[in-house]
DNA sequence: TATGAATGAGTCTTCATTCAT
DNA sequence: CATGAATGAAGACTCATTCAT
């Protein structure tokens, strides 16, 4: 049964940079698509086309539709989660953890610019074709871990007390997700050209933090928050 | 050709109650099955049988797919953008307009409970097949008031310098239909009861106004916040 | 059942013009796209469009498709075929023959200009939809005058023997309607303006009676010809 | 994408006879149903049927109905229009540019019986859906040729000035395909066996180059014409 | 590995026709 | 007379999937 088979080296042949495999070409081709038009209008036809193969060979590597998803999830999405849930503390400050985890979502999703779409899409939308798929990827007990580090920050006055701990790893994750996957369709309306990844990532730990207040009003308890 | 005809009720029949004129129906059963799959994976096949009627019913008032997604928008989701930006004026403070903002938006969902997820995959995300439609119905001028407001706001120290202008509408609309969209899914992760709308509109104003602040730390210039 | 009512003045109306009553407006709209488009390819549809009125309409004048088709046949056809071959005798001589029925075709063909390529398409052509109906109403005495006529004319050696008495009916009609449906074309092609019906009858006539005979060859004896 | 590919035997197997391979077979259940009923009529479902294969290979092979009317054109109706107009030149007496073209249409047709029908329906009528792609493939200046050839005749005398050089070449087709695709009709109409090829042949030249003119009248000069 | 041929199920859409009003 | 609503059947076309090679 091929389907099982990883891109694993041809013997006696040198080795192609992985870029030409077969196997990822499609792998690529497919998420480019994701994103593009979502899963569920994305064809064998067109990903096969993109990655300039036959619809046949989908079916030998993924052998139907749906191994095709859980491959996308198994070796694309699921490390892209662990890289940033995974030096996530509870002991650690709220404002510590989201700095954190703004910043390796945002590097990890700058090699994989299909993910932020996707996401919104298939994943945080009701009845998205990879909600399933992912949830059981989700590290639970370090979504946990960041609600207990809100929930004891406020309990010590230290944090908003209005936030919903339970809440605050969503506002995180759907906005990042959010603004990443707009900044095209920002630059569409005001006819400009889309914000810089620092601006954004500035904007967005920005509004997480303080939200509208104005810095003055925080300088002098700066080390509560900031560590 | 009853494709342009509204449905307005027929004189010198006794007005039947609007939920069961043929168009509301099926309006209302696209809107539905919009939100649970998307309108790309939703046929009319599947419309038709939720609105108990026959697909070619569908061609009948809507003439053809796109003129269906013409009507969503038009009827629906138009009427509720006016709604929420009407009252916006560059004039008043950031954090006032976007409380306006959030309390209209939450309200009109309320009863169309369908538009945060269809908002989300259709409408913000990329290649979304309501993008298009609905952003010709976006006020601009009432968008950019906001900016004005906020921008203005940080020019005189009082709100948060790192926030940027252009994107504080994104943020505002894209954390609304997040969370809204994702209560569901949150109930789902952590199998537990979805939190209250208030609780939801307690956390996401929180968010926006004060970020991770902590209370203490603005009460002295509250006013020059809350106005 | 009204479908059989002919357009029958309604009483204590003032008669209005004939062209404003809706059954002849559906005959007119339906041949006219006959003609333009082929029986098969014409829907009740495009035919209630044209003449302004609900598709239900031609059911309510013609019940169905068959009987719309009978009634064409029978109220506008049959008249024609009537009007060319009733003055066609046996004892008169071929050319004479020819020169009469040619000369009424056109003449009928003036008024009902969308005759030539529906006759082409539905009579003459195997499978075409109207062939049935239209062999009923040919006059099959007259049409065997003809060839009588053309027989004895070449028994007598003043006729070319290389005719066969029973095609001349078909050529005849054939090369008029043919002409008369490709006058169109042939502006196309060459890119000006079509023959004048007068050069279209002479060269139909003169390539019937003398084909590519010079002139000259035959004044001597035009008499027996010409009569 | 199957589409482009001709019906290029595939190496390393014993060519199967032509008449077996799938796409020649739709080709030519296409063609004869094309002459039966007409284009408009023929859907996808009859054509594969007549094929003995589904309606999906047409797409396979054919993407879409305007494409498989290409392929008629193109590949079978092309050839024949190519073969008919290829030997004509300008400087042959008109004569003997009819006879020939005559005899090639009636050869090229006798193994094609679906040419004339369709000639009539789809390509001499206005609104035939082969028109404008058969037209690309007419040598206007060929078509010329024969014009010219008629003129100079006329100018020296040896042809019937009646004629309309311009209208000769559609005389000439149309009364061959006319003939040819009522033969059927003929038999129907006078309940006898249709005449045969030849009588056909020497029917339509017959009228074409002498009309009702007997034949004492030409043989003196008969050289001029005949050559 | 790779692909061309083949197909059944399903999609949108159109159409003739019916019927209540 | 006239029409709007309704529908079943059929049309072109697409797609995931299979299979022999």
């Amino acid at each position: 049964m091929p389907a099982q088979l990883k891109s694993a080296r041809r013997p006696g042949r040198p080795a192609a940079s992985p870029e030409f495999d077969a196997r990822d070409r499609l792998l690529k081709a497919a998420t480019g698509l994701f994103a593009a038009q979502g899963v569920a209008a994305t064809t064998f036809v067109t990903i096969a086309q993109r990655a300039q193969l036959t619809p046949a060979m989908l079916h030998y590597y993924f052998r139907n539709r749906e191994q095709l998803l859980d491959a996308v999830v198994e070796e694309r999405l699921a490390p892209l989660i662990r890289s940033v849930w995974g030096p996530v503390e509870a002991r650690e400050a709220p404002a510590e953890l989201i700095r954190g985890i703004v910043q390796r979502m945002l590097a990890g999703i700058e090699r994989m610019s299909w993910v932020p779409s996707t996401w919104m899409r298939e994943v945080l939308n009701e009845g998205g074709l990879l909600r399933g798929r992912v949830l059981r990827h989700l590290p639970l007990d370090k979504v946990r871990a960041l609600s207990q580090s809100l929930a004891r920050a406020q309990a010590r006055g230290e944090a908003n007390p209005e936030l919903d701990p339970g809440l605050i790893a969503f506002s995180l994750i759907g906005l990042v997700m959010m603004h990443m996957a707009t900044i095209q369709l920002w630059a569409e309306i005001f006819d400009c050209k889309a914000p810089s990844r620092e601006a954004l990532s500035r904007h967005i730990t920005g509004l997480l933090l303080h939200g509208l207040e104005p810095a003055r009003h925080r300088k002098r308890n700066a080390t509560s928050i900031r560590k």
